[in-house]
DNA sequence: CCAAATATATACAGACTTGTATGTATCGAA
DNA sequence: TTCGATACATACAAGTCTGTATATATTTGG
């Protein structure tokens, strides 16, 4: 397979750089991890941080997807799914392999607002509010945006709880100010 | 002055890891720009970890210090101060020294729980949200550390919707979603 | 004023970084 | 089965990293 190998590659820098971090993985570790030779990483990438978007692409396709599949399978009713979403969270949380979002922790290494890692991860974020946007408007929220807003500064706020803090109810306690919040928004 | 080299050393370093990440900045960096010789460093810190440390410490003093002033100064009553916690964060994101929270970054950079500098953020985060908890109980909440722990979560949220989504008005959308939550907290 | 503490500059060790160069092997399609 | 693309291993360049060693200079306290 042609781009067999491109896909190997994408995906355990994905997992090295989650777990381990951007600066901190080197091209060396991946490549051994991967078993691919360096040339093939430069054959298929002009840079290491080429690979770095590739990863952030992948990432951010794959979370989106889990996600939306996951708060459509919890809840029916456009007004649950608005609440689901923090229980969605939390299943993320509780799960092992929960290390902080990669798009917060990228945006962290590459501080610039004009780097274009930095960029992908606005995008990323800007997506994911547009999905809660989307839920908002079908649950009848007189202003959908401002309510996905808020929603919005609810999630994020729990995965750094989670992450930084290490608070393991994040989006338990984020799920109780959603309540209040939606049933603001919706009458 | 005996520690008055060291004091410049870790003020050099907290801005040079605000700006440019933890991993990025080496130590010839922070001796070149402090201008200072490595041997003082390492007279005065065991390894660059322990000046990183040295460095969150100084920005958790300093952070605290700055933020509850500048609460109490905008606003008189308890319960006025429980928002204008948001028209104090907006004026740091308008800063131009504004790199995203100096904690949730170095958490990022180091991201096992059980790492002494992961451990320093957590750390910082809990003191945050116990003075937002004293404001709480000052502006009579039955539960203080519910309503603590929510508008803790539209803090770190605002912070990231700022930074890493780029979004100037994170902190006034907070307080918009802060205002529902505190008027339902206190009745 | 002298002695002890502290800071200095320079050099270095050893490991690590990204990216390139080179020659060999493997694999798929004509 | 032969040709071309792709991947391989190895070596290397040129620079970075943290931390140490050494010898000289400066500052500070008694």
């Amino acid at each position: 397979m042609a781009s067999s190998r491109r896909e190997h590659l994408v995906d355990t820098a994905l997992e090295l750089f989650s777990r381990e971090g951007y600066h901190a993985t080197g091209i060396d570790r991946i490549l051994a991890e991967a078993g691919v030779a360096k040339m093939t990483l430069y054959n298929h990438f002009k840079s290491k941080d080429e690979l770095i978007l590739a990863a952030l692409r992948r990432r951010d396709e794959r979370f989106r997807n889990w996600f939306m599949r996951a708060v459509e399978g919890r809840a029916k009713t456009p007004r649950a799914r608005l609440l689901a979403i923090f229980d969605v969270l939390q299943e993320w949380f509780d799960s092992k392999e929960f290390n902080g979002c990669t798009f917060i922790n990228a945006s962290a290494e590459f501080g610039r607002p004009d780097d274009p890692i930095h960029g992908a991860c606005a995008e990323h974020q800007q997506l994911v509010q547009g999905y809660l946007g989307e839920l908002a408007a079908a649950a009848g929220a007189t202003d959908p945006e401002a309510l996905a807003g808020q929603l919005m500064l609810l999630m994020e706020g729990a995965i750094v709880m989670r992450h930084t803090a290490g608070r393991r109810d994040a989006a338990i306690k984020a799920r109780g100010a959603a309540e209040i919040l939606v049933e603001r928004a919706l009458d």
